[in-house]
DNA sequence: GGTCACTATAGGACACATCCTATATCTGTC
DNA sequence: GACAGATATAGGATGTGTCCTATAGTGACC
């Protein structure tokens, strides 16, 4: 649902094609919302039929026409009731808790294999996140506040998530090196704040 | 692509209908992989047909026959064969922080009416977390340890997560509170570890 | 001279999940 | 006596997203 709203906000910027959109998209929300560019042309294309985008026909000499989406005022009234409607938060789709749950069917020794995989994984997402902060932090702080903001919170809240996420992964190895494993993760359990 | 194999992965310890299937995820997994019970019992019919489960009726005098499936040689290599293959993890699917990306398009006072509003619900599902896991916790202290060090290390998983997210929803909401917000939130990006 | 990547669009098939609905009977509550 | 809720199954429609493919010209590389 959120990918009709994702591009209603980016064309509130300004009018843009679907392979525009399909880079904005890759250049900012991708982490945590990316969009396939079949479904972008889909969706566009409904969006359209409803009159919340406007189709401006841009000719081109030497490429296919570029066709240019315009944000039109129902489009924007969309835009607005859905920033301002209750979040409504998908269902957490986690295969390596699954996994880990199921893990007493495998070897022992695998648990540590599954997670020093994810940790690796972990590591790669919070230099990437790491790289896109630096990058972006001249720019977030030359913008006007209120515009910068946003964007700027959704990145710290990747960082931070994602770095929560590596801590628990390398407290669950710490755990694992340890003469009771199980105890000390009954230690961590009870120790909710 | 998880359903098919925290199925297989419930099968492993007993034959189980569908309707206890049903209840099976929503008493444990469900927090990190929901279940649809019209999901439960069409792919339950794939399995069968793939003959990774095998079906025994149970005819019940007064109630529908129950459908036992139990899980064939096939099907525990194949949930061997998942538990040792790389974890594929699905696409970040952030609603909210989409949101916070495009927040700029309504007035300023909303973006910490969105925090608020999540800040409730984590709290609410960390305390439904914390009760599971004094609930269980018992449980995982009697059980032998490598049976039950798997779902523990789950529940500590889904809790960590949780308390991350609303530690960070305090903390952008403590910097909403200061005079210069856009400084804070950069300070806090810098603050890579 | 061939192959690859880039710009630009979009259809078809399929996977996966959700929502709503239907059937049928028993048990417990008000 | 009525109605809700548990037990037990499953179909149909719809939504949402993924994967593969096709078209078509330009520019760059080797």
């Amino acid at each position: 649902m959120s990918l009709r709203h994702a591009i209603l906000g980016f064309l509130s910027h300004r009018p843009l094609s679907g392979y525009d959109l399909k880079k904005a998209f890759d250049g900012s929300v991708a982490h945590f919302w990316a969009a396939d560019q079949a479904q972008i042309y889909r969706t566009l294309a409904g969006l359209s039929e409803e009159r919340l985008v406007e189709v401006e026909r841009v000719a081109q000499e030497v490429r296919p026409d570029r066709k240019l989406h315009h944000l039109t005022a129902s489009g924007r009234a969309e835009l607005v009731a859905w920033l301002q409607a209750p979040t409504v938060a998908p269902a957490r789709r986690e295969p390596l808790l699954v996994k880990l749950f199921f893990v007493s069917e495998v070897a022992p020794e695998h648990l540590g294999v599954l997670l020093r995989t994810e940790l690796a994984a972990a590591e790669r997402e919070l230099a990437t996140l790491n790289a896109v902060a630096t990058g972006t932090a001249p720019a977030f702080a030359a913008a006007p506040p209120t515009q910068a903001l946003g964007p700027a919170l959704t990145l710290w809240a990747g960082l931070a998530a994602t770095r929560a996420w590596r801590d628990w992964l390398v407290a669950a190895l710490g755990t694992l090196e340890g003469d009771a494993p199980m105890a000390a993760v009954l230690a961590a359990l009870a120790a909710g704040a």
